[in-house]
DNA sequence: TGGTACATGTAACATGTTACATGATTAG
DNA sequence: CTAATCATGTAACATGTTACATGTACCA
């Protein structure tokens, strides 16, 4: 994304223009803003935003202002931005791609002692016990709008169903826990 | 991975490495094998095999053994890889990544007409619906080992509760199906 | 004999990760 | 004054994706 064509809109960009139609964002706003709001179910890194953003600029999809206190830069979408964002959108998404190490692990288990494997599965089981927390807190403060609603429903849904994976296995018989 | 250090094997060559304990298998054989049996939470594409096994060659973990009919060509595990592997998988898995584009779209769903949105979601459906068929397939065929019954308990909840969240939304208030 | 599945590989590019360098501002 | 946090950015590298080029063997 450097010359100017429009070159087809990856996710993360896309996402990034999608928070800028909310007004105005330096970089690092946009990173706590898409960590906050679409972290739990797409991964991005602070480099790759500010790779994003510059690549945008290059092309027109975004403006750079005036730089503010401690050298923030605030980016606003442009037309082409816009018309960009739209595009991207009304393309089918794609399809979902899970990578969990752990069960890469619990499939080659048989090379793991027993004692280890149920370590692994113990510090696992507590993270995502944390994170169901964390969105059953979210959830009882009260849900921004009926998008952000439904896409915590899903982080509720899937920390659910990974926990009853943990605790069937446990109760099961493999190693655990 | 191209001197001959042992230099922290990745996951997914690691897991080829896994897969060549059970024998000496192709290129295409370890695609297929991968595909089969970690391809649902462990995404690789064909080119990634052939470029690791390559690497793992040239740093001595796996040799290449005589081409045969089809231009086969055999990898065998050596014993610096069965170290490599064991030093792989002792150590703590990683947390998880989900990257699942539907969700982007349904977070930025008031930029999408209702019934295009109902569309995209009318599609993933399908697309889960046939995979949790497709596993309950293979767990009613029989099961290889405890390991393999546990990863694929995990796709079985997995799918049911990407299914249960798609038709509480659709029950619910977000515009579907 | 022609199409399909098998089989290997390269090239080019896009994306993701980690580490580092630099400095401003604020809170204690 | 000093440590923590805010803020931007680059560099180097690892990984992932897509497309293509090449050829073999089987089967109808």
């Amino acid at each position: 994304m450097a010359g100017g064509r429009p070159a087809e809109l990856n996710a993360t960009a896309a996402s990034l223009l999608g928070f800028l139609h909310e007004g105005p964002m330096t970089g690092w706003d946009l990173v706590a803003t898409a960590q906050r709001r679409i972290g739990d179910f797409w991964s991005l890194t602070q480099s790759q935003v500010y790779r994003e953003l510059s690549g945008m600029a290059g092309a027109g999809l975004v403006e750079a202002g005036e730089r503010g206190a401690r050298d923030r830069r605030p980016y606003r979408l442009t037309e082409a931005g816009r018309r960009a964002f739209a595009a991207w959108i009304a393309r089918p998404p794609g399809p979902e791609t899970i990578r969990f190490p752990l069960l890469l692990t619990v499939l080659f288990g048989g090379h793991v002692p027993p004692e280890r494997l149920a370590e692994f599965m113990a510090t696992h089981r507590k993270v995502h016990a944390e994170r169901l927390e964390e969105y059953e807190r979210r959830l009882a403060e009260g849900v921004p709008d009926r998008y952000g609603a439904a896409t915590l429903d899903f982080g509720l849904r899937y920390e659910r169903a990974v926990l009853e994976w943990f605790d069937g296995l446990a109760a099961g018989d493999l190693p655990l826990c």
